[in-house]
Parts: structure tokens; sequence; C-alpha cells
DNA sequence: TTTTTTGCAAACCATTTGCAATTAG
DNA sequence: CTAATTGCAAATGGTTTGCAAAAAA
């Protein structure tokens, strides 16, 4: 036999299917622990990854490091508010013109993603709100 | 007073400057060490954080995770091959049309990044050459 | 001399993995 | 039945941190 249509993994996709938030993989298995109280993190890591292996669901590593999972439907890009780190979903960008450059030169390329980084309205609004609030770094 | 000069944050510096392959935290320690033998990783970290703090280097973020490490030029985009994983510098693509419409309700973009996915000259000619090789995910 | 920085080692945290027990097919 | 999957716990790997010794200013 081959997949098995698990309870555990059949909770995992419907967190992320009717999640809009991004959720990392912490995240997730507190959600699917309210169906599923006995449910183990590595359990959720394994099934995270076999549903991103049939391409039911797209990893998105934003600034910070962890992984964010996404419910794959469309091709679509990603804006991050550097305050709260709230993860908004974008019409995906035109391919980019480095691409045909790429092709020309004899490579592949498969796919590509943009993400954007900022203030969400809220938090541009705030009074303190200018500068981000915690974290690190910068993606690419 | 404050920062210091010390030949460890000048060598890590170095080794960023004249490095174009976007080094992870560990390549830029194994590069220190042929000058500073004693350095540790440790320092590393702290000298890359401190470069970035003073927004000498851009932390690169691609599909596996780890840091990579790039001294800030211009604002450029990133090919990563998925098969050797080598990252190419690119023209930094057009401001998306999202961003505008961000600003049009009320956030504010500081910066945006793609990145391209694919298989480089080199592994696209290669005999098994059309799938990834190893690693895991997606980035955003 | 004073304060920052280092080297080292231990701590951390997200993620992965080995294994015996469980469960879907 | 029997192969895939789980829960648990231990292992991993990248990154951070506490602390006493070393080095800038």
């Amino acid at each position: 036999m081959t997949q098995r249509a698990t309870r555990q993994l059949t909770a995992v996709y419907d967190v992320l299917r009717t999640s809009c938030d991004h959720p990392t993989a912490e995240q997730v298995f507190r959600r699917v622990r309210d169906t599923l109280p006995r449910v183990s993190l590595g359990t959720v890591y394994r099934n995270l990854d076999k549903l991103r292996e049939q391409g039911r669901l797209r990893v998105v590593r934003l600034a910070s490091g962890e992984a964010h999972y996404d419910a794959m439907v469309e091709a679509h890009d990603h804006f991050v508010c550097e305050r709260c780190h709230a993860v908004h979903d974008l019409d995906r960008a035109p391919t980019p013109p480095a691409a045909r450059r790429l092709r020309d030169d004899g490579c592949v390329v498969h796919w590509h993603t943009t993400a954007l980084y900022g203030l969400c309205g809220g938090c541009a609004a705030e009074p303190g709100g200018g500068r981000p609030r915690a974290r690190a770094g910068q993606a690419g």
C-alpha cells in the first residue's frame, strides 16, 4: 500500500485549508490538538511534509527563519508586517525580466516568489509605529 | 565607547566583501579561520549580526532555511539552483503592482525581494538533470 | 583602567528520526 | 495480516548566550 488517509493527515490539512494566517508547524500543531488531543508535533511535521510532497501546500520562508505553511491555491506573493509579523497574500507579481535572461543562458526557471516587507495598515497607524518590533533579518 | 574595530569583525566583513557565493555563517566561519585560526563560530555570528544592524550586509533566507549572507551593495534579487544550491545575483525586479495597492490601503512598504528557483546552466545540462537533489521547501 | 569583544561551552529552538505500538487497507 | 503511520523521546543542526579571560580605547 501507499499513502493512507489517517485522521491526523486529514486534520492537518483541514487546519491549513481553513487558516488564512500562514501558521507555523507549532501553530498547526496546537490547532490540530483541539481535534486530536493526542497528536504529536512529529506527526504534524511528517504530515506537513507529506502534503508538501504532494503539492497540496507551500512552505513559505520569511525573514524570521521558521517555516510557515500555506495551503496551496494559486501562486501568489506575500506582504509581511515587520511590526506584528502578520502575513498577507498578494496577487502574484509578473515574472521578472531576469527570468527570460536566465533562460537565454540555459537555465531552467521553475518558479519565483516575491515578498514585500513593511508595516500593515494597523501598525503604520499606531503611535510608536515606524520601525520593527523584534526579530531579525531579511529574506530573499 | 561603542563599536570597536576588532580583527575578527574586519575579517568577517572582508570575507563577505570578497565572496560572491552568498555563504552561510558556517562557510564564513571556515574562511575567517584561514586568517584567524582561533576565531569561534559564536564570534562570527555576533559579528555578522553587528554588520547587519549597521546595514553593511543583508541576510538572505532561501528555501532551505539556513541564513545566507550577502555584503550589501545594490538591492538585487536571487536565482537559486534547486540541484546544486548555488545562488546567483540578479538585477532587481521592478516594484510589483501589489506595492502600490498596499500603499493605497495605508500600508508602508519598506522593501521587497524576489527569488527565482530552478536549474542553473550546468545542472540543466547534466545527464540526470531535471529535478532537485536534496533539501526541502519553498520560500516566500 | 574601563568597557567591549572574544573563545568556549552550554543552552535553545525548530525540525528530524529511531523504534515499538497502533491502525488503515 | 502487514505495511504505513503514530506517539514518544532522543538526536540534530543552526543559532544564541553566559561567563571569565583577552584586547581595544
